[in-house]
DNA sequence: GGAGATTATGTCAGCGACTGACATTCGGCA
DNA sequence: TGCCGAATGTCAGTCGCTGACATAATCTCC
């Protein structure tokens, strides 16, 4: 989110102008409407809570509500999203000299890093981030949702790996593969967060996820009876 | 009716018995439920199909529909779930001196050459297998609840390694991240032979799954620059 | 072989997610 | 100012899913 605010929408010099007093109420009510699930449902789980006491909270009717957002999970998971596309930016901008896995590395340590300095509080924040993952975890619904997002920007992964790297990802396996490990391994690190003992800041995950990728060489290597780093 | 077959029903070489009329009964209405529902998915598409058309093909009520299955999901995803389950059965006879590795890609492979053989045609059979993850894989709402089942799974894997190779979860990461290195490369697999040209049988799979299997190592070392096997 | 306990099923009423259609209001712009 | 299009509200309806209760089938045990 740290460079978001600049959203080009069409063309290129129109990139920094106020985008008009009926975009911004459509931001403005989108942000409301995020904000508000977001506390409805850490507040009383994600069932309990109904669709129309977010529109209600909000001032809108539920069918505006559905229209900013397809289904309750998508505005339960709308942060995420985010972060997620800008994870993808940081990929994007990796140097070219990295191997394909240590840009993957780099890219998503500076994507939670710049994150956690960004907002070190309130709606977005690392804390609340937590919160956010902790509730996915344990409503299937929304576990289900998430995963599905999740192989959706696996697939934009395969494409900027294929590209950057200059292969075809159809005839080349490689950048399908890196990609799902890598999702796969991440994913394993975020659940090591929320379960585990001290929740600390975006550092701890941080090295939560070095420690995962880490043993990703051990893991694949013959068998098991030396004990791990 | 026959009063008094002999019929133990509390005793533990009951294991192998008939299990009663009642139950006989019930297994037959679900696999009815099973068989009707995934004709009609694939017939008429999991949307435009509902429970109520699910249930009056089987002749019973919409409730009991819901007291077999949790949600329309879980019948579509029922056959699946089976094979799922012989998978982890194979993974549990895998021979010692397997590394994991060895022993996952072992019993991936002998449970599709098993499930490819047992039933040739007919429900459950391979073919209708490629049909049932092609609509898996374009039913946005199947594919996220698949993909949580596969996470479960996943989690099952975790406990059968970590316990063959004798070590504890929590402390050593391998088994974690090798279950979840090993799912998301058998679904970038699976994901190659919906989308892929031609469907070959539980042969053509294998291959692919090997294929993607073998490109492991080269997708997680350095750069890519020379052409991959 | 029948009384009584279990258990599967049906029926009914209701909630909540989601959608299409149409009316209304509000911002953008000549 | 006045028109156009986009955002919103309203309404009615479908469908997934659930709790409560009644009924009918199986099972158990005497």
């Amino acid at each position: 989110m740290a460079a978001h605010t600049p959203r080009p929408t069409a063309a290129p010099e129109d990139a920094g102008r106020t985008p008009g007093l009926r975009e911004r109420k459509k931001q403005q009510t989108r942000d409301a409407l995020v904000q508000a699930a977001h506390e409805l449902f850490l507040g009383q789980g994600f069932a309990r809570t109904t669709v129309d006491e977010i529109a209600s909270a909000v001032d809108v009717s539920q069918r505006t509500f559905f229209r900013y957002f397809a289904n309750k999970d998508e505005a339960a998971l709308a942060v995420m999203a985010e972060a997620e596309d800008y994870f993808i930016e940081c990929l994007h901008h990796r140097p070219a000299d990295e191997t394909p896995l240590q840009a993957l590395r780099a890219s998503i340590i500076k994507a939670w890093r710049d994150l956690g300095n960004d907002k070190a509080s309130g709606p977005g924040s690392i804390t609340s981030a937590l919160e956010l993952m902790r509730l996915i975890e344990d409503t299937p619904t929304l576990l289900a949702a998430h995963l599905r997002r999740v192989t959706e920007q696996e697939r934009i992964v395969v494409r900027v790996l294929a590209e950057r790297e200059g292969l075809d990802p159809r005839e080349d396996l490689r950048p399908t593969v890196l990609a799902a490990v890598f999702g796969s391994v991440l994913r394993a690190a975020h659940l090591s967060w929320t379960a585990d003992r001290e929740p600390e800041g975006p550092e701890g995950m941080i090295a939560l996820i070095e420690q995962h990728f880490d043993q990703l060489g051990p893991a694949l290597a013959g068998h098991w009876r030396t004990p791990a780093t």
